[in-house]
RNA sequence: UGGGGCGUAGCCAAGUGGUAAGGCACCAGGUUUUGGUCCUGGCAUGCGCAGGUUCGAACCCUGCCGCCCCAGCCA
């Protein structure tokens, strides 16, 4: 496999080994993957997912799935199924332990009631502006709300009456009451309730209230056992709070939340507001195209779920902000599709030749090898007949330096087949266009007979009574720009070449009818999956990612 | 201009006082019936900058500079 065997370190990992020494939790370490089910996930959350599960993994711990929805306006049932889905493919498991922070409103509120007890919440009728206003800005502090002394009975009432719908949206909210003055925002008495009437996916109208984030989840780690609550660097700021919770309610065993980066992959956008604006403004095909970051895209595009982990291993979990450039995460998929996928003959700009000297009506079935890095793959036949098609780009007629292929008087070798010569090319007396190559090829060199001639380039190639009509579609970064980020409208990058569709392909007959989803290298192309939605009539492949070209690099550098 | 976080090669990233891991990318060469793969070699006298401590500093101290996050009844 790909993934190596023992993973590298990371100041995550550092942390739990100290505590796993101190016996820290008593050599617990359970952790948990909480996404909102507001959207799908990408890449991003496979880093977490990663790291999360990964880390359950190596230390003997747990990781939960838990699914953070506390929020009725935003999630949706959609979106839980779909998550499941992605984790799941990821070949990660969460055992029986499936949570909803929407299975912890009654203990949530039952939590609320002690902080209020202790005196250290209370009912505040400020409306939203005033709340703001109250609040201060980054350089002065704050003001007290004039409800922040209530009694204890008063809040109790007022909260209880706030559960059962005596208020309007939004009129009251539950403050823990912490300190103004603080130069930290999130201490400066954060809501930690709110009413907001509507109908949640899961406890539909049983609740006009519900907990916010910064309530709802250290108590849902601290509910669920969890010891180790990692986030992204945005909640930094917010673990004072996260402790204050735990600290003011007593829990024993206190979870300790450690943040990290999240990642960013170059030429692409990763926040869900911007995936969610390209699928619901038409610039993909939804949620799954090929192009997105999404899990769901990757999937179709082709990517494996061992090469994503891989991918998710080698970058490292840090504090630093970065963008991880996409060559990273293509070399993953290539290094792994290269020893575990069968090889395939596919042109797909094709140019017809003819072979002059090889009789008319006859057919040859050649034996090609499956997969050069896997003799154990084995061979198959392939037919070879005088008339085949090559790929377009591989003859010039006027080649230019170092072009090892097709071009009048040249020679190559027609993989897995015989060495051929181009005799001349047939144009389109108006349009001068190139219509067709006649050539030769000398029968002593077929592959596999010993003979040892060589000559510089070998190409790819179809037999044309036999080639399987295809269609093929070939990607390209979403994005022109590394960092779409940097513009005010990220779409402004977007590349508009991002999906290049061939109608017109010829590949060879044993993919006739691929299983949607099957994997192949197109030999000298790259490596392509069957499309999800490929049908029986021509088949769809997506390029998953193209081989490394050498020859493109000479081109650019030789000016084109 | 308050608070939090971060600056190690083009991109990631180890390293936590003993003289800069690894990967990607790139460059050069070898093998090759995929211009793929594979193999070999190269790629930071340098760790944001400037001082200081020390026999010795990317690691400790001081002062600067730069970038990111925070003023949702979102997560």
């Amino acid at each position: 496999m790909t993934t190596n065997s023992e993973s590298s370190s990371n100041f995550i990992k550092n942390i739990i080994k100290e505590d796993l020494k101190n016996n820290k939790n008593n050599g617990r370490v359970h952790t948990r993957f909480p996404p909102e089910p507001n959207g799908y996930l990408h890449i991003g959350h496979a880093k977490s997912i990663c790291l999360n599960f990964g880390i359950a993994e190596e230390f003997g711990g747990l990781c939960n799935l838990r699914f953070d929805d506390t929020n009725p306006v935003k999630e949706d049932v959609e979106y839980i199924e779909s998550i499941k889905e992605d984790v799941r493919w990821l070949g990660f498991d969460w055992d029986k332990r499936l949570f909803y922070a929407s299975d912890y409103f009654d203990k949530l509120y039952q939590y609320a009631v002690e902080l209020i007890k202790a005196e250290k919440a209370y009912v505040c009728d400020l409306t939203l502006e005033e709340i703001r206003e109250y609040r201060g800005t980054l350089t002065e502090p704050g003001k007290e709300s004039p409800y922040r002394e209530r009694t204890i009975e008063e809040n109790l009432d007022l909260f209880e009456k706030m559960k059962a719908g005596f208020f309007a949206d939004g009129s009251r909210v539950l403050r823990a009451k912490i300190d103004m003055a603080s130069p930290n925002l999130n201490m400066r008495d954060p809501v930690i309730y709110r009413i907001q009437r509507g109908n949640h996916y899961r406890t539909g109208d049983r609740w006009c209230i519900y907990p916010m984030y910064d309530f709802a989840h250290p108590l849902s780690d601290a509910v669920e056992g969890v010891t180790h609550s990692i986030c992204s660097l945005e909640f930094a700021d917010h673990r004072p709070l996260y402790d204050w919770i735990i600290e003011t309610l007593n829990i024993e065993q206190p979870p300790q939340q450690m943040e990290f980066a999240r990642l960013n992959l170059s030429s692409t956008v990763m926040s869900k507001r911007k995936l969610r604006e390209l699928v619901d403004h038409g610039y993909v095909d939804g949620w799954d195209d090929p192009r997105l970051p999404t899990i769901s895209g990757l999937r179709r595009r082709g990517y494996t779920p061992d090469s994503i982990r891989d991918f998710c291993e080698r970058i490292g979990v840090a504090k630093a902000n970065s963008i991880v450039n996409i060559a990273m995460l293509e070399h993953c998929v290539r290094e792994e599709l290269n020893y575990s996928v069968q090889r395939v003959m596919a042109v797909l700009r094709p140019l017809k030749i003819v072979i002059e000297n090889y009789p008319e009506n006859k057919v040859e079935m050649l034996d090609a090898e499956n997969n050069p890095e896997d003799p154990g793959a084995g061979l198959r036949k392939i037919p070879f007949s005088r008339v085949l098609y090559v790929e377009q780009g591989d003859f010039r007629e006027d080649p230019p330096k170092k072009f090892f292929r097709l071009a009048p008087g040249r020679e190559v070798r027609l993989k897995h087949a015989y060495i051929i010569k181009c005799e001349r090319a047939v144009k389109d007396e108006q349009t001068g266009e190139i219509k067709e190559l006649h050539c030769t090829y000398d029968p002593d060199t077929r592959s596999g007979s010993g003979e040892t001639r060589k000559v510089k380039g070998t190409l790819h190639w179809v037999s044309a009574a036999h080639a399987v009509e295809a269609e093929v579609r070939l990607y390209d970064n979403l994005f022109l720009k590394e960092n779409p980020d940097e513009d005010d409208d990220f779409k402004a990058s977007l590349n508009k070449d991002s999906l290049e569709t061939l109608t017109s392909c010829m590949v060879e007959p044993e993919l006739k009818d691929p299983v949607p989803g099957t994997r192949y290298q197109f030999l000298r192309h790259g490596y392509f999956c069957v499309d999800t939605y490929s049908g029986s009539d021509k088949p769809v492949f997506n390029r998953i990612v193209s081989l490394k070209d050498t020859w493109a690099k000479i081109q650019k550098a030789q000016g084109k």
